[in-house]
Order: C-alpha cells, then structure tokens, then sequence
RNA sequence: CGGGGUGUAGCGCAGUCUGGAUAGCGCGCAUGGUUUGGGACCAUGAGGUCGGCGGUUCGAAUCCGCCCACCCCGACCA
C-alpha cells in the first residue's frame, strides 16, 4: 500500500474526546472515526488490524475444532421472550419493528439462536459434542459507551458455543476452550490474567474472564500474590477475619443523638466498626430487602442480585424505607417484619454487636445473630477488599485495574432446557444438551492491545497483529535515485510476500519517521540518498531505539528470518 | 437516569461574562518557490448553517427559552 494513496490521515493533535491512549492513538493514526456515541467505523488500517485478530481467532478455534458459522443480528423478539432475557438485557437490547409490525431484536448475543440452530440439527449422542462459532456484529444499547473501542454499542465478537452430552463433557471443552484463548492473547501480543467472574443470575457453575490488566481497565481485580487466586471484584471472596467469640450479653439500648452511619457510630461509641451491624435497604425489581452486614464490610451488589434473583436492583429511597415502618439511619434487624431479609454471614461470626433500634437516635447494643433476631437468607454478599485475606491461602489480597477481552462460561442445560434442545443418549433416554459459551471481544482486544503496546510517539503494534509489517520510508523521493531504488524494493518486497505500507510522500524526514511511529508499523526500512551511497537501507525496529544498515540484496532474507522467526524486544 | 462539562473551518482552540462593522489564530489542505535524516520556510489561496429551533433587540457566536449531539463521573452493564 502506497500511503500516498491511503484514507486515513494522522491527526498531529489528539482530539478532544479521547480520553484513553487507545482511543487517542487509534484516532491519531486514523485507524477509526466515530459516527455516534459508541459507534465506530474502522478506516483501512484499523479494519487490517481487526482482520489480524480474527484470523489468529479463526486459527486457534479451528485447532479445537470448532467450526465457523454465521448467525444473523436480525432475531424475533419471541426467541428472548422464550427465555426472559429480553427482560434480563432490558433496555440494553435494541429492539425495533418490521413493516408488518413484527417486533425484531438486533442480537446481543446468540444463545437462543444457537440453541434453536442445535435443536434442530442434534438428535443423537453422536452428533456430540460440537463446538460451533461465529465472528459478527452484536449491538448492546450501552447505558453509557465509553472509551473509544473499549466499550460501544455495535461490536465485533468471536462467539463460541460448546454442546456436550454431559457435564465431565463440558469440562473438557472448557479447558480446551482456555487452552485455545490462552493461544489467541498470546499470539496477539496480549498478557492476560484468567480470573474467577461472576455468571450472573441465570446460574451456570464455572465463569472466567481474561483480563489485560491496564490501568485504563473498567473492572476491578482481586488477586493474591502468593497464591494464583484471581477474581473480578464482583465475584471475589476474601476471609472476612473471625471476630472474638466473647459471651453474649443482654441487649442494652443506648441514646446516639443525631448518629446515622457506621462511621459516626463506631466513633460515637468508641468501638471498632466491626463491632457494628450495618442495616442498607434495597429496591429489588421494586420489593424492598433488608440486607444487615457486618459494619466494616461493604455490599456486594452483584452477589445481592444473584442472591435475590432479580434484575433490577437499587438503594431503596429513604421514603421507601420510612413507608414500610422503618427508620433508616437507626433500622434495626430486630423485630423486622413483612420484607425479605438477608444477611452477609460475617454476621455470624461476631458477637454483642451494636444495630439500630429502629426508633430515631437509639441503637442497641450486645446483639447477637441469631439469638435476637433472624432472616430469611444468610449468605457472602460482602464487597472483597484489597488488604483483607486471601480465601485460598490467607495472604494479603491485592487489587488491580483490568480490561476484560475474553469470558468463557459454563452454560450448563438452562437454554437447551428452556428452548428443548435435547438428544438421544446410548439408552435411547432424552437429555437436555450441556452448553457452554465463549466470548471474546475483538475490538476491545485490538484496543487492549494499544493499551499494553504503546510509547509516547505511538502505537507498537505485535507483529501478528500490525496491520503492515513493513514501514518503506523513502527520504528525498524527490530525487530519481532515490524514487527507482525504493520502487524497486518495494515490488521486490511484495512479490515477496511482505506486507509493506510504502511512504511514497513527498514529505520531510521528520514527517515521515513522526508518521511511522504513530502507526506502530513493527519494522521501518529507511532509503535515502545517503543509505543508497552503501546500497543499503536502515532497519529500524519500532520498540529499539537502534538501527542498523542492511545491504540491499540482503533485505529480504533479513526480514523473513526475522518476521518469521519473531523479532524479540 | 442523576451530576458535571463541551459544541465556532478536517483537527486543536480564542472570541461569549460586558451584544456592534468583512468571525479570528495555530495545524492541516491547495498552488508556486526555497529547503530536505526526527513534525522546514516564504508567498498566495480555498474552506464557516458559530449544534438546531424559537424569542429579545435597530443589531445575536455573544442575552433568554426549548431541544439535540458528544465527553467525563456515577447509576447501569450475559
């Protein structure tokens, strides 16, 4: 490719609405352009490097033996009405009408399509297991897309969808399954972390994410550095530390003039906030909960809503609160009536607690669980914090910022059931197919990528994934020796198999070498009057600051000993 | 959805508070010339619904109202 000829410019100044470095840079080097919030087109360069990736994708799936199909965007709405999760996704769904008033979702994902593709094509123990993908399109209605490629409403995903007969079936896939995404970041040039995740309130047993742990990353991670426990905030545990066990004493009301939160009580009364019980009201799908969790722990929203199996979850309004009898500020877990109660189990673990007493300005002090009061639900809904203990060896946790690039998730039997995908077994018994499924973002991971692969100059693109190997910069162009010699080069290189973005600008070094930086391209040939004194041009490598000269007639060898082989930073 | 911010040429911005003449600057773009190994210089030039609609006014980029878009924080997010 002539660059002269090439859409897409570079932009010297980063525009204004980036904010991340991979938004910026992909800006800069005129890889996308935005057409709305959360969409995005990809210029020719750009669409290069995502084509890269899919590739590796494509590879490393057809290694396992998944077979590439296409499902389309366009799905009937009655299909997530089968399941719930058009209630489920919500708002994120984008819904629209066709002429005759039929209403349509644009796929968010494809469970219910595969599954009703399955259920129509598996009969028998023979047809399994399968392993069946697609690269497309998924639209997602953001509440709020952000960060250029990290989070957008019309994205490119590898989808990948596992039917086994049984669940030590699905085992096995799943492991290759991470055997093959361990594959795809790796030859991408990514370093990614497998963590614990959340699968959310439809169940599923095992879920993990890959997370290319940058500081720009929208989850949080909770990790452990002498062991490998890893997990998403979300999902993580840790030891909660066991309070003295002292004898329970009788409950003892004490006035607290004015004290509503955990912090002003602990000082108040001069005790730790672990010594308290904390009282948060929530709107679950509009029901109001009463959660009680030890004072110095926080809740886990996410636990919470697969604990009550809702969708919608809120902080219930003071005025909810006060409309069921209760006094936020001072609630107490004693005597409480009429509404689901849960309780993180920390509660469990102390003693002669300080709670509410459910009139203004008194709480209560020596309350024990569940000796003074009871709940419906007793379960871990507490936030894991870094500094607390490890759940697998003790060790203090640690917290880091990650960008998620890839989820894989043991489905189970909860959409073959749903939507009667079921197979003959050897005994001619009908069993509902286990499934699994298997994302990987692949615009994200093009972005993650420039998060992890970047200077202050620009982009270094991994070879695998550069959208041209080659950077040809002719230097004085202008001048015939120069134009012959590069002309020459560059056919010679293409015939021989090199991607090569060739700078055929008349433009000054300065402009041309900025440019070469900027795109990340890995290698840059530098030919110029003076390197054409030696019949050599200059090979650059994009993350070394040295160059070095190559005899013309050795160029081409050089580079597929190198490309091939892998240069090495 | 709550909070904050921005919208003026392809990009980055000034001008808006305190209304006034052909709406400016830098980059980029075009043409010509001089330069040529890390974002050159000179000259000439093209490019604007000042986000939109309505109002106030002799006069609106500027004041008022409504709306829209985009960004950030949060809520939310298989």
């Amino acid at each position: 490719m002539r660059l002269s000829n090439l859409f897409g410019k570079t932009l010297r100044e980063t525009p204004s609405e980036a904010e991340n470095i991979s938004h910026q840079l992909l800006l800069r080097a005129g890889m996308i352009s935005q057409v709305a919030a959360g969409v995005y087109s990809y210029l020719p360069l750009g669409w290069r490097a995502l084509k890269k990736v899919e590739n590796i994708i494509r590879e490393e799936m057809d290694r396992i033996g998944a077979q590439e199909l296409l499902m389309p965007v366009l799905q009937p709405l009655e299909l997530w009405q089968g399941t719930g999760r058009d209630l489920s996704f919500g708002k994120s769904l984008f819904t629209l009408k066709d002429r005759r008033e039929r209403r349509l979702v644009l796929g968010p994902t494809h469970e219910e399509v595969i599954t009703q593709l399955v259920r129509q094509n598996v009969q028998s123990h023979r047809d399994l297991p399968l392993l069946l993908y697609q690269i497309q399109t998924k639209f997602r209605d953001e509440p709020r897309p952000r960060g250029g490629l990290m989070r957008v409403r019309e994205f490119t995903m590898k989808d990948l969808y596992s039917l086994d007969a049984d669940e030590e079936g699905l085992d096995k896939t799943y492991k290759s399954v991470i055997g093959a995404y361990q594959n795809i970041f790796a030859r991408s040039g990514l370093s990614t972390v497998m963590v614990e995740a959340d699968s959310g309130a439809i169940g599923g047993k095992d879920s993990h994410e890959f997370m290319v742990i940058a500081p720009s990353g929208e989850d949080e991670v909770i990790y452990c550095s002498s062991c490998k426990y890893a997990a998403n905030a979300e999902k993580a545990q840790d030891l909660k530390g066991r309070m003295n066990e002292e004898e329970p004493l009788p409950i003892e009301e004490v006035e607290t003039p004015r004290i509503k939160t955990i912090d002003e009580l602990s000082g108040f009364l001069n005790i730790p906030k672990s010594k308290t019980l904390k009282a948060v009201f929530y709107s679950a799908d509009e029901e109001l909960v009463f959660v009680a969790i030890r004072g110095d722990l926080e809740v886990n929203e996410t636990k919470l809503r697969n604990a009550l199996r809702c969708h919608e979850l809120r902080l219930a309004s003071e005025e909810e609160v006060m409309r069921a009898g209760l006094f936020a500020g001072s609630a107490s877990p004693l005597g409480i009536t009429g509404i689901k109660r849960v309780a993180d189990d920390s509660i469990t673990t102390g003693s002669n607690l300080v709670a509410g007493a459910n009139k203004p300005d008194t709480h209560l002090k020596n309350v024990n669980y569940p000796r003074d009061f009871d709940v419906d639900l007793v379960l871990d809904i507490a936030l894991a914090q870094a500094g607390q203990g490890c759940p697998k060896c003790g060790e203090r946790l640690l917290s880091t910022q990650g960008i998620e690039v890839g989820h894989v998730f043991k489905l189970g039997t909860i959409f073959s059931e749903t939507l009667g995908a079921s197979y003959l077994d050897r005994d001619g018994k009908k069993r509902p197919i286990v499934m699994g499924c298997y994302g990987i973002g692949v615009g994200r991971l093009l972005a993650a990528a420039i998060e992890q692969n970047h200077d202050e100059k620009g982009i270094i693109w991994p070879i695998p994934i550069a959208p041209y190997n080659i950077y040809l910069c002719a230097l004085s162009i202008e001048s015939e020796e120069v134009a012959s010699a590069s002309e020459r080069l560059y056919e010679e290189l293409q015939e021989g198999g090199f991607e090569v973005l060739f700078d055929d600008r008349v433009e000054s070094a300065g402009v041309k070498f900025n440019d070469a930086d900027l795109l990340g391209i890995p290698i840059r040939l530098t030919m110029s009057p003076r390197t054409l004194k030696s019949q050599a041009v200059e090979l650059k490598l994009r993350w070394k600051n040295q160059a070095e000269l190559v005899p013309l007639e050795e160029v081409s060898d050089r580079l597929e000993k190198n490309i091939r082989g892998g240069f090495t930073a």
